[in-house]
DNA sequence: CACTAAACGAGACGGTACGTCGAGTCTTGGA
DNA sequence: TCCAAGACTCGACGTACCGTCTCGTTTAGTG
């Protein structure tokens, strides 16, 4: 996206102005407070920001690009996890805060970025390697850990378990046939984790026929 | 949407045109081949249906609500399932049905329809109510059916165990970090059947508090 | 022997309605008071006066058509000329009363006639065959009587006086550069007369040369 | 210090294509060769002239407005006066001219223009302001000519002169009731200007009594 | 009195142009 | 070389009417 390292030095001209890059973040946060990302227009953030679209143009490939970077650097840092807990608690408090900062603006954003994703690729693309799976990777983490301390059944794929949650969790946010409310937050972790405790998974191994290793 | 029963009889005024209503889905499903639904056109759905734009607008809201009776009419068929199975069997056989499904055209446009729904409330309504419910429902009441006959454990939610099941399909649909693949439609519902059981969740009742470390 | 003039005395299946006609007729005028020919519409005029939009086509041919008729119906009755009166006070009191018409709305809606005309050429021959040729043949007629008094110069062509005098009247109302206001009223018919009596002409027949300088 | 006289120098952004301008105006010409201005359509021109319709409603106001640049573009050279002939023949000639150059294209989009003009006022006062003003200054002025040299009767309002000439011309233009032929074009002046002669009006400036019957 | 046929209201139909909006590009002068 | 400003081409938007076309419903005169 802004990555200003790679391509050259780039020494000579004009360097790029930090002050419209942040007006244009600004103006973009400001904008998403009373519009959707689908109603935001690079015009409108190039107006707001007293900035040329083609400056925006010149740094940012698409409007999702900047709505992702204006969502990064202001509105998801990235909550990191208490270690001294046991794994079950760091999961229920993990997923406690996901479905909190969902119901709000935070949670429309990311719907309608994944939404922006479904015709872009690279907003897709974006998304995933900027954001979610550094969450993932750490939710991962966590999983992967809670089966060294056997709180977890090793026999269940950490892989499977992440899109459990995860995807209940989205399920909601993007469908919507349901609320993300704190019935669900305190439901969801309890009963995920005692079905995945370990002893509940006799036959979990089993892939279809008899492959008892 | 075009339900013609409700409202009125309206029997005064030229009826509405059958053989329109016809070319428009028949056009709509014509582009989706080539495009997306965001890049689809009112004006290029008129244009090859032959049709004038206001019957469109006279009959849909919106793009997306074209896109929603194209793909019932055509696209979408009810799957029931063989009743004479175990219900383990049969989840298992749903999911893999719905998995490979998503897979092509008609997981794209679910995917499309339900980010379009991100910007219109209305959209995402028509899509729970006459796509998603239906198929919810009837999972649902499999799942509870299972809990009678023994093979699910009757201490977990069954909307949960919906949302766990389709989530993580419509997480992988939407959001792309990892494909809906064979080994996917497999593994998913044999952990989880396996997670489910009977025994499996000896706490799965107890709300928050003190779970034997 | 009855002689069923064009093209069929058509007498069986429904007559026109009666009705039909004059609530057209009616919804135009009361449109006209607020809008112009340009903005009225025949969908319009169709939905006040409670009419089908057919019924309209099946007997109008335009709606400029429509307009000429409403105007005639009710707002230009043929003014007709005192015959005591002398030629002179006979043209000024014409001229007058013309001028005060046209200063309202009759001016305005004769003006976008001839308007509506210069596109359509049915609307403008409709004009002058059921309108203005009317009173021009009047008016033609009594400059030739002027002539017969003596009060009025006979070598001057009794259409070009006519053009003179209509002209100016109707140059003004459409091009607006000056107003039809009272000291035109009185002034134009006034310097007419003058110029055109008897002996104002010594040089009126010779063709084109040499007009002593 | 050097007030840039009117709205504003404006001379930031990129400057207005006079390419553009130029296209537009010169399809507007080559569209009017087959159409009427009513059937004229800014889409139409946009097309023609390769041209953004926006490029078009930025610039000008309405259809009329460009129909009247292109008019004065390449339409509509004033034709200047020959100073050295007297003023009976300027007149006449003047007059010869104008019929002649309304029998054809110009005559039509004048009459069009002023047709424009009834439903938009501003469209008729930019037709009085650039074109008709112009000419008619100059024609006063003749006539103000032809007072001093004895040639015309300086009981006459100049204006008045000025309508009856003019009228004359834009009424057989605009109604068509008769042609604006040759023997119109010769007619007219010289009958105009042997009314209009010294000596014509002996009672010409007594307001409205006792004319001698 | 029943039949017939045209006119009627309603309103959907295929079109065309409207004027607006935003996209992404281009072209100035100035920093 | 970047920047702001803003004009450029392009194309879709949703609306308004056009004039035509079915419908089912009057409404006379005719048979």
């Amino acid at each position: 996206m802004t990555s200003p390292s790679e391509p050259a030095p780039r020494t000579r001209g004009r360097p790029r102005s930090e002050v419209a890059r942040q007006a244009i973040l600004d103006a973009t946060k400001t904008l998403l407070e009373t519009a959707t990302v689908r109603e935001l227009t690079i015009e409108a953030i190039a107006k707001k920001a007293g900035v040329g679209k083609s400056t925006i143009y010149r740094w940012w490939p698409s409007k999702a690009a900047i709505v992702i970077d204006t969502f990064f650097e202001s509105m998801a840092p990235l909550t990191s996890f208490s270690p001294s807990e046991s794994v079950s608690d760091a999961i229920s408090q993990q997923i406690g805060r996901l479905i909190e900062s969902y119901r709000g603006r935070s949670g429309r954003i990311v719907a309608e970025i994944i939404a922006e994703g479904q015709t872009d690729p690279e907003v897709l693309a974006d998304f995933r390697e900027h954001y979610l799976l550094r969450r993932r990777a750490a939710a991962r983490e966590l999983v992967e850990h809670g089966k060294t301390t056997g709180e977890l059944d090793p026999h269940f794929d950490s892989d499977l378990m992440c899109d459990l949650i995860y995807g209940s969790i989205y399920y909601r946010l993007l469908v919507g046939h349901l609320p993300l409310d704190d019935a669900f937050a305190q439901m969801l972790p309890q009963q995920m984790l005692s079905a995945l405790q370990r002893g509940a998974s006799d036959t979990a191994s089993q892939p279809d026929s008899s492959s008892p290793s």
